[in-house]
DNA sequence: AAACTTTTGTTATTGATTTAAAATAAAGTC
DNA sequence: GACTTTATTTTAAATCAATAACAAAAGTTT
């Protein structure tokens, strides 16, 4: 049976990024094998998740000697789809389109960001960390002509619901969305959100939270 | 028994905000009142979901009434200390950092950003949505004299790791971390991830997953 | 004001996820 | 080469979270 079909569980899905990450920085550091016991000890997560996790895509490891961490962050990569080479565009070339262009890391997971799109005319024309910025009206075509896969949505909230919908007939297989906007598209297709605020209200409990505990205690 | 005492399960915090936005909305398009029926259908989760999400902090509704909007986004505020009145810095006055900057929606959930800091002498005296960027050396003060409580991190993982230890000690109480570092202080405080390219890797399996599965049709 | 409808708060049930334990296999050691 | 150790795989148990069910309270209708 192929992972394909165990209907991996969103929260394990989650969870591989960060393996993958400090995968990479053991690979960086030479280390040639590791054990579920020691990975557990740096993640601070139980051994016992971390072998259940890799269950779901079938066992990487050996018995007695542990996983092989070159092998086993090549085969993250693969689950994750890194080694597929989606192509990517950001929409919206304002502060935060800009910061996401220039973010190395995009490009050192394996996806390449080919544009960026606004509808500012100083803007299109102009280059951001070498990628071109375009008029939005040229958008469909530049879509379908250089097979995109992914959009990165950085603008308003109030632009994005309807742009989702067109991106999705364009053919566009997945959004990371960065507005606050809720993207439900007629054609269903993939959408990751990254709510920068709801983060912040998050941390905002967590501090209430300390804070109360210590008044409590007086 | 106060909410406090009942250890609210992170997942139920996590989608407070998301609670808190939606009510947002409604009480400006003027609603006064929302069953968790209406809710539900709005937001496709479960209506049994809602009232057991809201019952965690005691009973905001009224039976045969619902919930009334103003009071139960009131309510949710409070439980995310949004009227705390928290101010927070943000490190890093790059791409990134002048995003964030200009990123209306943390002063509108109540946060103030009072500042910016960044070694470089160029950004160093300039202003950023009128807000200063002053010298990193000068940190450590401006925390302790300005009564800062979240630290918004701007800058690269290497820089992370040193500075947070250090943000702890000068008594800020929650860090947002936009980097790919893991921060861990010994003095533990409340932290929160962004992790950008972790939301790109798990849409990437999205996609990924949904082009095999159309394969595997043919 | 009685009957009926709505809708919450709460308890019970089901389902999902995590942790633990048992079984197994490879690696290291003498 | 047999024996011990290490560490995975697999199965089982326990915990945690989501959904469903229902009694009680408030609102609505006749």
């Amino acid at each position: 049976m192929k992972y394909k079909d165990k209907n991996v569980p969103e929260v394990v899905i989650k969870r591989l990024p960060r393996y993958y990450r400090y995968l990479g920085e053991c690979l960086a550091q030479g280390e040639m094998r590791i054990s579920s016991g020691k990975l557990s000890e740096r993640m601070s997560v139980t051994a016992s998740q971390i072998r259940q996790d890799f269950n779901y895509f079938g066992g990487f490891g050996q018995q007695g000697y542990g996983y092989n961490v070159e092998y086993l962050y090549n085969e993250i990569a693969n689950i994750l789809g890194l080694k597929n080479g989606y192509k990517a565009v950001i929409i919206g070339a304002g502060h935060l389109g800009m910061a996401l262009a220039n973010h190395a890391s995009f490009e050192k997971r394996g996806f390449e960001i080919t544009a960026l799109f606004d509808v500012d005319e100083y803007k299109v024309g102009t280059r951001i960390n070498s990628k071109p910025v375009i008029h939005m009206e040229k958008i469909e075509n530049y879509i379908k002509e250089n097979n995109i896969s992914i959009a990165i949505l950085a603008l308003p909230k109030s632009e994005v619901k309807e742009l989702a919908e067109r991106l999705a007939e364009y053919g566009i297989k997945g959004i990371l969305n960065f507005s606050s906007a809720e993207i439900k598209t007629a054609k269903p297709i993939a959408v990751e959100n990254v709510h920068m605020s709801d983060s912040l209200m998050t941390l905002s409990y967590k501090i209430k939270l300390e804070e109360d505990e210590h008044k409590d205690k007086k």
